[in-house]
DNA sequence: CAGTATTAAGTCGTGCACAACTAATTCGTG
DNA sequence: CACGAATTAGTTGTGCACGACTTAATACTG
């Protein structure tokens, strides 16, 4: 009872220091400032890494199941993915089979890239400074509140 | 131990759905997509409607101490300021004990409209769907890993 | 007091993020 | 088979977010 403050927190207030989702933007943002130096190696912007994770993990997917994974529209990745063709990370040609779909593929630098971003997220864990307790619980609940918060 | 996989979640893997960073970016991008009808009815975003939020609480702030409550550069506040200024709700001047610095005043209007912003906590605390307990331990993750993450 | 360092706000350029829309292709139903 | 509905990428416009830089004002130091 010593430091903290005696407001709720849940209910209407309008205090910025008691929302959640204030604290979840400023984290947000802190960690990606976190890796911006790390990923500038690699020459990677935040968005650009994820996108990269996904291909390591599953190479050879259209655009739309990438939008799926990262819960982002197309409208965004586009671009981003023009960008990363343009530095020579990646390929994109129209399926056969579907000619509405593009097919997204790794180029070998972009397979290569994996190796030197492998030390990226022992980094970032680190600098998070969490337990591995506290590191499930933050991904459990941030997974329960973004599934509330999509849904319904 | 049903669901769950038998995957560690902290050490270098590098698979999208073992990143805390993705959680987080993934829940923050749904939390502010929630608002965002909200906030269209009170003519904000969601960064304008957490300046005003920090205007509410303190009026008369310079574009320093804004950008030390909220994390931003002034390279991300001056242009937002400018299109409040511009949509009626809040005046700037230069002070004249420090004519470097900036006063951000309320308008009426944007004094106003807090009443209206009123219920957005609530009807946001309610699609979150977060029991008080897990909303205070989000908070404080949240703010560990902002505090470690931003220092050292 | 002079001259440099620091601070505050703002501009500019790049890259997301998303809504609204378009174009091309495929699906589904009569 | 025909033709309207749905699906997939992509474009455009607006608004962050931030690094690098600029300008103006104030503080600091010899």
């Amino acid at each position: 009872m010593s430091t903290a403050e005696a407001e709720p927190s849940q209910e209407g207030s309008l205090l910025l220091d008691d929302q959640l989702c204030f604290a979840l933007y400023a984290a947000s943002r802190a960690v990606t400032a976190r890796y911006r130096p790390l990923l500038e190696e690699l020459g990677l912007t935040y968005p650009q890494y994820l996108v990269m994770l996904v291909l390591w993990e599953q190479d050879s997917i259209s655009v739309r199941d990438l939008g799926t994974a990262l819960q982002l529209e197309s409208s965004t990745l586009s671009p981003l993915l023009k960008r990363l063709e343009a530095g020579g990370l990646l390929h994109r040609e129209r399926r056969a089979e579907d000619e509405r779909s593009v097919a997204i593929r790794l180029t070998d630098a972009g397979a290569r890239l994996r190796e030197r971003a492998g030390t990226v997220p022992l980094a970032i864990g680190d600098a998070m400074g969490l337990s591995p307790e506290q590191d499930a619980m933050a991904k459990q609940l941030l997974r329960l509140l973004t599934a509330n918060v999509t849904e319904n």
